[in-house]
DNA sequence: TACATCAATCGGTTTTATCAATCAATATCA
DNA sequence: TGATATTGATTGATAAAACCGATTGATGTA
């Protein structure tokens, strides 16, 4: 039994009139009689009575065309959800991003559920380690985050913008006047710094391994937000980057003499994958912003 | 899209590995690359994603995979109930009779739904001629009817018994010790008749014509539980096929002289549709009966 | 590094869906 | 009644496609 079979079937029923079925099937009448006698012998009983020059249901015919019908309609509400899913009706979205993303990720938060009421969205904040290990196995769609490297063996990358690290202070602490710091005037300060697994922490990590440089760390969060309040407060220092201060009116951040200390911000997907077409529109949707942070 | 094709990727997906699934459809693993191929180009959209070795389904994937099963369900949903209509899980059964079968049908209709539950029996008494027509327009599957010749062109005819006409009185009337009426002893009764349309009142009129015999026809009426009742009071008299008056203890029959007079009765079907299952089943229900009546 | 395994691909074979033409039965019309 | 047209079935040929075996390329694993 094949859906072409029961299409056949099914225009037959209702014409009652092979001919006229097979015309509007454009397929010839020998064809639709074959098809039809072939679905009849898979099922075992005649579907159409043929007395004399017309055709008209069993009772069996009558069943089957129920059944046929609904098959039919079946095909079609799988169809129909395909085409959903591909023009955005409906749809899973997840996103992970890491916290200095959070000024640059929310605009498009706003307007994208907006425009496409039927996509779900899930947004999960991390460490780019947890993100990527996500997106590997395919809990997530995509991914911001900072990377070390431009290239990686299974994962996609888009460039988004570069970001330097920066110490941030209170407006009210006494280093908030500088313009720039060099990286052994860290050595003396009252650092919080993010715990190891956050990609700040760990590309600061290395940073100051290469230059010798321990500065004395006297707290560590695994939460930004936590570390920017009591930064605020005006006592702390804390290393961070400078996108990760947006929209924080009482901090200051004073870049770092080095160039080392630039990073690159990605979008990062599973490399192979079939791109939700969802993910593609919320990357545009993303980009969208780029422009208004060249400054 | 064909269901071969859902079949191929319903057990592709719940096995994700193609060469597994193959094995398992007795198809080649390149076979199944293409059908599903195929339907993914049908879809527009990617069902897996081939990620090095191994494939697993695509957010596409998993929600097709939902109405693929679906599809098929409702493909095992049809054929079931094609089965249960061979094995008369189910159905419908239209049953046409005339007055004098009466005695004859109650048997087999005690006992047919009894034996097969799941089907529904519609039992309709007319005329020969109404009965007839509505079997050609398929609004009975069978008829049981006294009829003239044993050969119709689009009706298939069993013969079940004979039945002679003869002349039904009261056992109070005048007439009830006779053993043979002539028929030109008609001419002075009082006469019931069956109205024009009933076998028995057609196949008279073709004898009394032919004998040039016009009795004097008081009553015609179109019930013939009606015309029993009245000549049960002791008046009349009418003619009647013998079998009608089984179960009438105040009802004798008295042969009419001429082997003209007696009639065939058939179970009589469509010719050349379908007979349904539970049609024949129930014409064997009605032979069984058949050994009883030789006397 | 060699090996095994996976899905994709290629070329060729078999199956089958399809068509055009014809046939037999039947309804319609002169 | 006989001629004609129309129906679904049948037949033989053709084009499509389902299928297979072998190979390739990529990817894990010993």
């Amino acid at each position: 039994m094949e859906l072409r079979q029961l299409n056949y079937f099914v225009k037959a029923a209702e014409l009652s009139h092979f001919t006229e079925a097979a015309a509007a099937l454009y397929i010839t009448q020998s064809t639709l009689s074959q098809q039809i006698r072939q679905l009849e012998n898979e099922l075992g009983i005649p579907l159409f009575d043929r007395i004399g020059k017309h055709v008209s249901l069993t009772e069996a015919g009558s069943v089957f065309l129920l059944h046929a019908r609904q098959i039919l309609l079946e095909v079609e509400k799988g169809k129909q959800a395909i085409q959903d899913l591909q023009h955005l009706l409906s749809g899973d979205l997840r996103i992970g991003v890491t916290y200095a993303f959070t000024s640059f990720l929310l605009p498009a938060l706003a307007t994208f559920p907006v425009q496409y009421p039927g996509i779900r969205m899930y947004v999960e904040y991390g460490t780019t380690q947890s993100l990527e290990a996500k997106l590997r196995a395919s809990e997530l769609d995509l991914v911001l985050a900072f990377h070390q490297e431009a290239f990686n063996k299974d994962l996609e990358m888009l460039e988004l913008f570069r970001s330097r690290m920066v110490v941030a202070v209170s407006r009210k602490n006494k280093l908030a006047s500088l313009k720039k710091i060099p990286l052994q005037r860290l050595t003396g300060m009252d650092l919080i710094f993010p715990s190891r697994g956050f990609s700040a922490r760990d590309s600061l990590d290395e940073v100051l391994q290469k230059n010798n440089i321990q500065p004395a760390v006297r707290i560590e969060m695994n939460d930004v937000h936590s570390i920017l309040s009591l930064v605020e407060k005006g006592h702390w220092a804390t290393l961070l980057n400078e996108r990760a201060l947006l929209g924080w009116k009482n901090l200051v951040a004073i870049p770092i003499e080095g160039r080392e200390l630039q990073r690159r911000a990605y979008i990062i997907w599973q490399k192979g994958t079939y791109r939700k077409k969802a993910a593609d529109l919320f990357m545009q949707e993303l980009l969208k912003a780029l422009p208004d942070m060249e400054k």
